[in-house]
Order: C-alpha cells, then sequence, then structure tokens
DNA sequence: GATCTGATTGGAAACATTTTCATTTCTGAT
DNA sequence: ATCAGAAATGAAAATGTTTCCAATCAGATC
C-alpha cells in the first residue's frame, strides 16, 4: 500500500514535471506541419501536398488529413514556406498617405484583389516625403515584398536603385505617362488639369484663379498644374500670380486660402482646384462669405471623390476611378510577378512589364458647381 | 595593333559569358548574409549581429561589414530571420473598410505608430462581413502575424477561437466596453450617442429623427443608436418608427434617405446622424431641398471626421480622435508582444492584457449645424 | 502471373537567417 | 610577463516548411 502510494506519487510528479517543462521549454504548443502528418499518419510531405496541390493527394489521406489538421487547430505557416518558396507573398504599396480620402479607395481596391489572388497587401505611407519613402521601400524589400508599386511617378534615385539592385518588379500607379520607364497605371494628370480648365473657358469664364496641391514633391500635383496653365495659355488668358496659390491637400486650409482668394481686392470668378477636397474647401470658403457657387463663383475640381457627387451644388470635376485604378494595379502587380516567374526559365529576362501600362482616361463630370456666363441662345 | 584588339575582345566576351552564366544559373545573383560575411571577412554571425546588436560588434568589423553592405546592395532578409525567431515583425489590422474617410485616419496613425517600433501593418478589410472577417484573421495568422487588432467588439465565435487557439495576442480598438474580455482602446459609443442626442434635447428639439449605420454587423452603431434611445426616453420623447432609419455609410445613401424623411407628412425638426457622413448627407439633402441648416433643420453627427469642421455650416458632432486611438492601439499591441516575450520565462503566463484598455472620452463639439429653440433670456 | 503505367507517398536536402556555446582575442592590472 | 575577465568572434544547430527524387502501390494489360 505504502508502495503503492509511493509508486503514485512518482507518477503524478513526473507528469508535473513534464508539463512544467513544455511551459518553460516549448512556451506553448502549438501544432507544426510534422504533428499533423503523425497524426494522419502520413509524412509531412503530404500534408505539404494537402495545402499546396490538393489533387495530388489520395482521397483517404486527405480526409485523414483534414481530421488532424481540425483536430490540432493547425494554422499552415506561410513564412517557413516563404523562406523556400523565395515568395513571401506579400505586395508592398508605397502611398503619400491612406487619409484625406484620396487613396483610400484606390488602397482597398488594391488589397480586396490583391486578396482574391491569395497575396497580402503591405503598406506604408510617407506624408510626400520621397526620402521616407526609400526608406519604405528598403523596409518592404527586408520583409521580401514580392513586388512593390509606388504612388506617382516621381522618385528618389536611391529608391529605383534599390529595387533594381534586387530586382523586384514595381510599377507606378495613380499617374500615367507614357514616356515612363515602368508599367504605369492611371490617368494622365496634365490632362486631367487641361480639361476642366478648358470647360471652365468654354462656359465663357475669364478669371480663373488656380489652387492646386503642393508640387514639390508631387507630380500629379504638378502635371495638373501644368495642364491647367496651358489651356488657359491656349485661350490667351493670363493669371495674376497672386491667383494661382499651393494649397494642403486639407478641406480647412484650402477654405482659409480660398476665403483669402474672395475677398482681396480683384476677386476671381471662378477657381480651378487642384483635387476634390480643395474644391469642397472653396465651395465652403464662398458659403461662408455668403456668396453663392455658382452664381457668384464656379468651382471645379479633379477626382471626384466620393461625396462630390452629392453636396451642393454638385461638384463639377474630371473624374479619377480610384478603384479601378487599384484594382487594375493589382492585376498588374501579379502579372509582372507571374512573367518572371515562368521568364525565369526561358532566356528572355527583360521587357517584363511589357504591355502592362493602362491609361485610364479621366472624364468630365459636369455637376452644379460651376455654372455658364455665355449668352443664351 | 592587332594582338591588342583581340585581347580587348576576349576579355569583353569573358564578362558577358559571366553574365550570361549568372543569369542562367542563378537567375538573379542577390547577396546573402555569407557573401557579406565573405567579403568583409567574417561569419555570418557577426554579420547577423552587426543588424540586430550592433553594439556586440567591434568597430574594424563594423566599418568592414557596412563597406561589403553597401558594396554588395545587401538587403537583409527578415523573412528568414522570422522563422529562427518565431515573430514576424508584422500586426495584423482587420477593418470593416478602408474607405469612408472612417477608418482612413486610424489606419495612418497605427500604421505609422507601428513602423516607429519596427512593426509593419499587416492591413485587411471585410466591408461588415463578420464570417468573412475570419477568413481575414486566419490569413493574417498563416503569415504569423504577431498581434492582430480587431475594430469593434462584435466578432464571429470562429475568430475568437482561432485567436485563442494559436494564442495570438490581440486587441479590440475603436469602441471600448469596459466588460470587454480584453484590452480595447477606443470610445464608448454609447456615450457618443448619448450626448449628442442629449445636446439637442438640451437646444429644445423635440422633433428628432435617427438615421444611424446598419446595426447587424457593427456593434458601434448599435451602442450608438442605443445611446440615443436612451437619450429620447429619458427626456420623454417617443419617435415614430418612420423617423428610424438605418443606412450605408455613405453621403449618397444618406442624402436620398434623409430627403425622404424630410418630405414626408411629418417633418422631424432634428436629425441625429450615426456619423459624420450621413450628417454631411443629411445636411446637403437639406439644402438640395431649399431648407436652411440650422433655420429650418438641425443637424448632428458622430465622429468628426476631417472637413467636418468646416463644411457650412461647421457640424455639430462628437469627436471621435481617430488618430489617437490608432495610436494608442498600436502602443498597446507592442506593449502586448513584449509582455508576452518577458513573460514566457516567468510564471505568469495569464493576464498579458491587463492595464492596456483605454477609453477615449468622446468630445461635444458645437458648431453651427444645430440651433437652439428655447427663447433667449 | 508478370510486367507496365501512372498515381501516391516518404526521405532528405534545401531555404537564409539567428543564437547558443565555446573559443579566441584583447585590455588593463598585477 | 602573467593573468583574469571582458569583449569579440566563429561553428553549428535549429527554425518549419517545400520540393526533388526515388520508392511503393494499385490497377490494367498482356
Amino acid at each position: 500500500m505504502a508502495c503503492r502510494i509511493f509508486h503514485l506519487w512518482q507518477n503524478c510528479s513526473g507528469i508535473i514535471f513534464t508539463a512544467e517543462l513544455r511551459m518553460a521549454a516549448g512556451k506553448q504548443q502549438v501544432a507544426g506541419i510534422t504533428d499533423v502528418a503523425r497524426r494522419a499518419g502520413v509524412s509531412a510531405s503530404t500534408v505539404s501536398r494537402f495545402f499546396n496541390a490538393p489533387d495530388k493527394v489520395g482521397a483517404k489521406a486527405r480526409a485523414r488529413i483534414e481530421a488532424a489538421v481540425e483536430a490540432l487547430g493547425y494554422v499552415r505557416n506561410r513564412v517557413a514556406g516563404s523562406l523556400h518558396n523565395r515568395r513571401s507573398g506579400a505586395i508592398g504599396l508605397v502611398v503619400p498617405t491612406v487619409d484625406n480620402a484620396i487613396f483610400a479607395e484606390m488602397i482597398e481596391a488594391f488589397a480586396t484583389r490583391l486578396l482574391d489572388h491569395d497575396y497580402m497587401m503591405l503598406i506604408a505611407s510617407h506624408g510626400y516625403d520621397l526620402a521616407l519613402e526609400t526608406v519604405l521601400v528598403r523596409t518592404l524589400l527586408e520583409r521580401r515584398a514580392d513586388a512593390v508599386a509606388l504612388v506617382g511617378l516621381d522618385h528618389a534615385p536611391e529608391t529605383l536603385d534599390l529595387l533594381a539592385a534586387r530586382d523586384v518588379p514595381f510599377l507606378y500607379l495613380w499617374a500615367h505617362a507614357a514616356s515612363a520607364p515602368h508599367p504605369c497605371i492611371g490617368v494622365d494628370n496634365f490632362d486631367a488639369g487641361w480639361r476642366v480648365t478648358r470647360h471652365l473657358i468654354d462656359l465663357g469664364h475669364r478669371e480663373i484663379a488656380l489652387v492646386f496641391g503642393e508640387t514639390a514633391a508631387n507630380d500629379r500635383a504638378r502635371a495638373r498644374l501644368e495642364g491647367a496653365r496651358r489651356a488657359l495659355a491656349e485661350a490667351g488668358l493670363e493669371t495674376p500670380p497672386d491667383w494661382q496659390v499651393e494649397c494642403r491637400y486639407d478641406i480647412g486650409a484650402a477654405k482659409t486660402l480660398c476665403q483669402r482668394l474672395l475677398t482681396g481686392r480683384r476677386r476671381p470668378g471662378a477657381i480651378v482646384c487642384g483635387n476634390d477636397i480643395i474644391a469642397q474647401g472653396a465651395i465652403f470658403a464662398a458659403q461662408s462669405l455668403g456668396r453663392r457657387v455658382p452664381e457668384d463663383l464656379s468651382v471645379v475640381g479633379i477626382g471626384d471623390f466620393r461625396g462630390s457627387a452629392h453636396i451642393e451644388p454638385g461638384l463639377t470635376t474630371v473624374r479619377i476611378p480610384a478603384r479601378r485604378i487599384g484594382a487594375a494595379a493589382a492585376d498588374a502587380v501579379i502579372k509582372m510577378i507571374a512573367r518572371r516567374e515562368q521568364g525565369a526559365g526561358d532566356g528572355a529576362e527583360e521587357g517584363a512589364g511589357e504591355g502592362l501600362s493602362v491609361l485610364i482616361e479621366p472624364d468630365l463630370r459636369i455637376r452644379g458647381s460651376a455654372r455658364s456666363l455665355l449668352p443664351q441662345d
């Protein structure tokens, strides 16, 4: 009897010791592929195939693996797989900002489309600081993003060097230029700026002010502004320097700037805004001063953001289809990766970005915020 | 002379051959840690330390490694490191949507703060579909996110099971409830709903309509609505059923719904909106019908989004500081991971989420969109 | 019954790091 | 010159998969 108790003690103590050991050594026991394999009575290879090529696994093995996965709560480790495959299944997106509703729609579409193809999005924002962009791209490459998408055409040479050195597929999105040395998916911003401005001119406006985004580190804002200036020049119109202002993409800032513009000595009859956020600020500025839009002031924007159609009055603007751009960019990125993998065997290494560029046509949405000055006929 | 030219040819051809060989055999030659080590004349271990604990590396070795890294364009591979460390350096964020400006600010702040601590954000959106949320969380876990942040308090049990099974630290953000079984960083939405509604009542309003977000898969919208109802009940006010409508978070949808509300047989004198987007829709609806805000209709929102202060009239709303929530959530997540790593050695495994919850006080911003009906004294 | 074919399966070598442990080298003090 | 202790370094094991290659197996054909 005493012996028996002693025996139990030993046993019990042994169990506790084992449990303690586990906790101390292995922290928490999370099942790996070999645990699943053991439980299903197959090899790890087969379990791996179960996930990556289920049709290569026999029906009975498949069922047993399924059960084992379920029982152990196994979640496969794609990080480990990435190491072997040299593909992480992650794609980097670098944007100036997530905020401001400018890019949100595009980001959402990009991420969703990627997920449909079993890729995950890694996103980082640099706040219009191209030096920081380089750092972010490096971070993305350290995490072995399979490809990278950058907003706009302007980038630090270091950024491009980095991508070239690692030979990572990348593209530009949001903006498009036929001459770009890489695939780019987006709109021609010069064209967009030209179109809205031309529209105002066609409506008979002559007193036109320009409020555009900061152009220093933003090729989109710069191209739009140039397009607007071109349209004015073509019409023989001159814009006084104080009617040309730079403005952050922020309603409050835009409102303040436009209030100043609208209370100056010489007052414009119309404002071309670098994007819809600025345009909303312009409309609110006018309203806050008791001016009516479009009777006292015409306003046009660029972008056609969510809500621009519903503001009162509806904003006349050029539509930039953010979701379409995001989805198209995701498709293009996936195609680049696919080509890279196929092409690796073939001789033709170069030209992997051929035919991937997409020029998305901006299109003018005429609503109520800009009126005609022409005599009715 | 001829000899000389021949020599050049040979040389040149040799170079090409080497390049071809590289391309054919090793695909593209990307330097690994061992290449850096060889070039610097040290071991791989030392190069690894150079990155992870530079102060443990001698000055001369450090300089040589630095040079080798520069020369080879080496970008370290954190994926491989993750495998060994069992930490990926990535943190998952699951949101209903990136779009709609609702979450954009929060996401931006969250990502930025994470990056400051050398973590990368993995983001995924489910479009208010809690079943899809489970899938997204699984994807995050397959990529071995070190922690996960979920928007709101409502989640599918499968989602929580998954997180529990893998024992991954996670928290809720955006919403706060003292009773939540996990850390949560955000505002008390019931309180927010109660406050704006109470404000309207205090201004003397009695004819109050409620336009709130869809409550089915959205605890935030539900709590806000309940708060508003409570305030009304406390004041002894009744709201006819047709003055209580659900609405997508979309300006256009809100505008249409509110137009209907404002042209019905019995018309409210004030509208409490589930968020600022809906409130903007309400204001535009009134304006489109020639009603003035706040003279003919008072409108209050919840959120204080970018732009809500600048719309005309300024929107009276409850401020939910999105950036602050994002940053605080990032801090909390990082703290959870740190505790987990320290705590692993100690006995105390449980209680890793103690004291991390943050209740952020929503605060009323009184602007021009709601007027007082009380007699001036 | 023997041989062949195609479908399944398992063993083992990668994949690119990190980290432990042992060894070497250096520093300053005796 | 010697020694202790600290600092710097290298060798090798370990991380959790995937995939190549070879082996096995089941069924079909002769």
